[in-house]
DNA sequence: ATTGTATTTTGTAACCGTTACAAATATGGT
DNA sequence: ACCATATTTGTAACGGTTACAAAATACAAT
């Protein structure tokens, strides 16, 4: 779920990562929205400002997000993938109509789950489809 | 989860589909290993059995089976969509060794979601990433 | 059985999101 | 300013999936 970043060239030095101009907005981006955005979403808003802006770029800043864990892939959608800033454990909800993806706060205390023996989780990851209260 | 099928031609038909050898070979591929393949895994293990089978069946049928509601997607895996024979609500555990799916059994009377007002909950999915024991 | 019609299967090409790669550009230290 | 390194960019390739039309099959009526 959405966290406040204050300042986010220093937040990203922080975590490892060089802050570029590109990575600086597209992690604005993020945490401006939280939108769960795809790798268009985010293109689409940054060109204007970045002329030069490649979609490479994009997709190289987010894995590079990914990779030093301060992003998340939402696999929720079958056809593109979707990147979160939250990422801590929390649910996810999306419209079959809009599209647009939802959090979904979820009580993990509350839940049990029979893992198998010598199992190890590392994700937790839970979705709902259906139709949001605008396409209703 | 798993539910017995005994006759798959006359499943297929009390479901609307009309039962071709490719679409029975199919189904029965579904219901005979539960491992919620890839059109891949499907077709490579149909193949030699049927070997003017086109990739494009196998895409065509289970897209049927989804449009029947006799299958079900699971999107668990980024690269390659996954398709289960259980549509039942239940759980997904995918490894990221060896990028096996088993199912979870879990309690939903015990899971309270905050969905938001207005809006229409269809479908409800759980998964966990990790390692299984095979991998560990 | 034969014909005609509708359905299913098949192969090819296209589509689209994503990644590989190398060239161009920017950055930081001396 | 110069050099070494890191970052960005554009193009081409890759891979899973779908569109489409032709071929094959099934089915009904005569």
């Amino acid at each position: 779920m959405k966290q406040r970043i204050e300042d986010v060239g220093e937040f990203l030095k922080e975590n490892g990562i060089k802050p570029s101009y590109q990575r600086i907005k597209i992690y604005e981006y993020l945490v401006k929205y939280y939108n769960h955005p795809t790798v268009d979403m985010i293109y689409r808003e940054l060109v204007p400002k970045i002329p030069t802006l490649s979609k490479t770029t994009v997709y190289n800043t987010l894995n590079l997000f990914i990779e030093k864990k301060i992003t998340a892939i939402i696999v929720i959608d079958e056809n593109e993938t979707r990147y979160d800033a939250g990422t801590s454990v929390h649910g996810h909800f999306q419209c079959n109509e809009c599209a647009r993806i939802d959090d979904i706060d979820i009580d993990l205390s509350k839940i049990e789950i029979p893992i198998p023996e010598h199992y190890e989780v590392s994700e937790q990851h839970f979705y709902f489809k259906g139709k949001c209260s605008n396409c209703n």
